[in-house]
DNA sequence: TCCCAATCCTTACGAATTGTAACAGGCTGC
DNA sequence: GCAGCCTGTTACAATTCGTAAGGATTGGGA
């Protein structure tokens, strides 16, 4: 699979290459443009998958450009301005944009705001988005199941799925057990906590640990848990 | 169709009440809640299509709380908060929010903001089609039939097709058992609602689905069903 | 080293929830 | 009226998941 596209069109070279450098570093490809016609040209042989759009154009109106964009190309658009009023963000929200940044901005959330468009726009993507693998095995959260190296399945419920996703999202790292009543929603620590524990034992043993040596759960006497997996998402 | 639902999560009162006006205004449908432990009981109940959410809650971390809602309930999170650090705004589009709006905001804007969430969240929420495809099989609502990837046709009865229609409405979301009852007609009641567990069973049969490993209609324990295929309506 | 309290694991059990087969009433069309 | 389908109800099986209880483990202090 191909590094998704990432179009620019700023009239200003500094702001491009800015933006580019912190796209890429992100692992995206880019493609860069000053005028909204070259832009227009690239498009009849490209499919970017997200379009950053400068409204102030010499050349063209930005708005227009956005509507179009969003209507024919299915790609997500970005409008990124220097027009600050609130008028302006909801004229371009409405007329197609899927978010609107205001100049100056710092690359960091521009990156960040181009991966929530992919994480939404791509379903392909979406659908694997929540299949991890660590040493092994794969986790399919999205079908409850659970597949050793042999293919071999087995499926696991939803309490489970929660802290086996807990885990998988924070490998090598020590979990509270505070941390954890929170996130799995629980009531905040009541004597209770022991259902905690028998959760993670059924966990266990689906992941068939050694009781004596555990590999991939660990416990932290008197802190928490700590997941050992390679972890990688697919 | 009813309008779309919006919970607006923030523990000022006057905020909530200036947001819920703009959204009702705009055609919306809002719940307010100011703590959130309240907004966790009311989600068992119902299913939101976007949520507000203010991160400076005083009795929960708002972030766990975002992760959670996009991870589980699969609606569109935008959160609103007073901490305007670039640094906030990428951990918190990181975890899973769709937008993050700062404090002071124009109302205006929210609702322009809401409203590119549910142009891209429910695809079906505007046309008005009768037909879906789906994982190798199309539903015609209007001739009420099902047909799979060789053509072969089976067909549904009324009721079958309300919770079907119901699932590809809302893919990959959480459908709360409440939430269900409510658009189907019949009052929460006691014994009733074992009604629903039957129309599911029945429609799980004609999509031919695996007792042991459903893979389109899953459920979740204590919450509700969500419906995992690759919806398109046609 | 040995002991003890705190902590953690595991098993068994049971309440709550959900799946589904079987039955029965109701509706439609002939 | 009758046959056939739709759909709610009932009853029972299966699943999920917290709780209790007893045993095992850990780590610090005597």
């Amino acid at each position: 699979m191909t590094a998704p596209l990432v179009t620019i069109l700023d009239d200003e070279p500094e702001i491009r290459s800015m933006l580019a450098d912190a796209l890429q570093d992100a692992g995206f490809r880019t493609m860069g443009f000053g005028r909204a016609t070259e832009f227009e040209a690239a498009l009849k042989s490209t499919t970017p998958d997200v379009c950053l759009v400068d409204l102030g154009l010499p050349d063209k109106d930005g708005l227009t450009l956005v509507h179009r964009l969003a209507l024919e190309q299915g790609a997500a658009v970005i409008i990124i301005s220097g027009r600050a009023q609130v008028q302006d963000r909801v004229t371009g929200l409405e007329l197609g944009a899927d978010d609107y940044i205001i100049k100056p901005f710092d690359p960091a959330e521009v990156v960040a705001r181009v991966k929530v468009r992919l994480r939404k726009e791509r379903p392909a993507a979406n659908s694997a988005s929540n299949t991890a693998q660590f040493n092994g095995w794969t986790a399919y959260f999205d079908r409850y199941v659970l597949e050793d190296t042999e293919g071999q399945e087995t499926t696991f419920s939803h309490a489970e799925g929660e802290v086996l996703r807990l885990f998988l999202e924070s490998p090598k790292r020590l979990i509270s057990r505070a941390h954890m009543q929170e996130m799995l929603g629980g009531a905040a620590g009541e004597s209770f906590d022991r259902a905690m524990d028998v959760r993670i034992s059924r966990l266990r043993t689906k992941l068939r640990e050694d009781p004596k040596n555990p590999r991939l759960i660990k416990t932290i006497y008197g802190a928490g848990y700590i997941f050992l997996g390679d972890v990688s998402w697919v």
